[in-house]
DNA sequence: CGCGTGATTGAAATTTATCAAATCGCGTGG
DNA sequence: CCACGCGATTTGATAAATTTCAATCACGCG
């Protein structure tokens, strides 16, 4: 099995996703807990990490890469039902099956414990079980988000919201002062299309269209440059007000 | 405001979601806690139960009826994300606002609890939230089973999907030694272009296209007859196989 | 330097949406 | 009891968006 490694490491105090992934509201008692449990377990891009219909050994948090969920009809066309980036949750307890497969799009690390353990930590620290409804809340709220973009939104406005998706998370990391973005698109066109309901055709032109119109700059294919957040707000479809970014 | 109803009501015991709600897991003193709290509700079909952006006062359950999630886009279009059958969980706990309307596409009954009561009953009762967990992990399956509906499938698999979906369930609860199943359609053309993504005309000859291929027989708009679920389950584009039901 | 993969572009075909009109179901009032 | 009207549904004709099929282009790598 390819990419397969593990590796113990650095205590959890100082992991970059101690504040947000399934332990934030763990006591230093808990923590110490999930510390002895947990492994590091690294994938390859273009790795499968979970395969469709089998059996899950383990649950995890990842820490570092990008991943997807996807689900796919016999006859080959796919879907992907959700990204999963770090400190989200990957696996179901109470479940010993996916129906997706879970697929490293970048290089990925996942913090992980066996299912076992897992599941009966959550039994006795509720600080650990609320944690993990609160995550998959959200990933219920992001997938009906989908939805509605699947849904409703024409395809350059589904190619506008994706952009703008990862702009705006890279833009709160940046220096706010200036106005322009560069991102990093972290899936190739035809990935981007299984994730917007689009062909890789469509998708491909729809960034083109978004190129001719001065919306953003390609600086090769996976490259963004968004010179006015604003105006690809605008091509999304979504109300312009809010986002979290007072003028 | 039209519609409303309080009452007391009878126990939980002989409560018909019971065992399949929030509460299913409880022991009987903490049902006895639930049994304090609660109070029903009824709406009106078409009556709003949430409106998106305002202040949530009331977590509860469907115990009766139909209610639609329906997110929208400012210039009017809309896409239903999520449709709430009885013991489906209504509300979201540890946020106050929701971005969407909730509303009542039958007459519905809720079972209710205030969402500072029942927020403190989370914190104590690991049952409760243990179940709000599974139960939301679930809806985050049928979400992500829409999503690959939204974005892959085709108008007419769209519909015998839809179809299906209801058939099964009333095939559950039907005599299986009968082939046929008779089923009344919660939704109008437009709500159920709505949940799939389609216009209410696009809807609507898609059902005719399946009436003139045998597939379903139509008695009045709302009742539709399944002479055969098989042939329907092969319109859907899904897996022939399982679904439950063995030969 | 050429090859191969991924991206772009073009043209035609197909699907779905849009606009518009006819029909159906059904409750109301004459 | 029947005519009327209203909303929902069905159907038709046309337009628009997206997919499909087919080249062509760009770039990184051996």
């Amino acid at each position: 099995m390819a990419g397969l490694k593990l590796k113990k490491q650095e205590d959890c105090a100082s992991c970059p996703i101690r504040h947000r992934a399934v332990c934030s509201k763990c006591e230093p008692d808990e923590l110490s807990l999930l510390e002895q449990m947990k492994t590091y377990r690294t994938y390859e891009a273009g790795e499968v990490m979970v395969w469709a219909g089998e059996q899950i050994t383990h649950l995890g948090s990842v820490v570092d890469g990008v991943a997807s969920i996807n689900r796919s009809m016999e006859d080959g066309r796919l879907q992907v039902v959700g990204l999963l980036l770090p400190s989200d949750f990957i696996g179901r307890p109470g479940r010993d099956r996916v129906i997706y497969d879970i697929v490293a799009v970048t290089h990925v690390t996942v913090c992980q414990f066996t299912k076992v353990e897992f599941e009966r930590l959550l039994e006795t620290s509720p600080a650990v079980g609320s944690r993990l409804l609160e995550l998959t809340l959200d990933e219920l709220d992001a997938a009906r988000e989908w939805m509605l973009l699947l849904g409703c939104k024409t395809a350059r406005e589904k190619v506008a919201t994706f952009i703008s998706m990862i702009a705006r998370r890279a833009a709160l990391e940046a220096d706010t002062s200036v106005d322009g973005v560069t991102i990093a698109l972290p899936l190739s066109r035809g990935s981007m299309g299984n994730f917007l309901g689009l062909t890789l055709e469509t998708a491909s032109r729809q960034m083109s269209a978004l190129k001719n119109d001065g919306i953003i700059e390609l600086r090769g294919s996976q490259q963004v440059y968004v010179p006015d957040l604003e105006a690809l707000l605008d091509e999304t479809g979504d109300d312009d007000d809010d986002g979290g970014l007072p003028a």
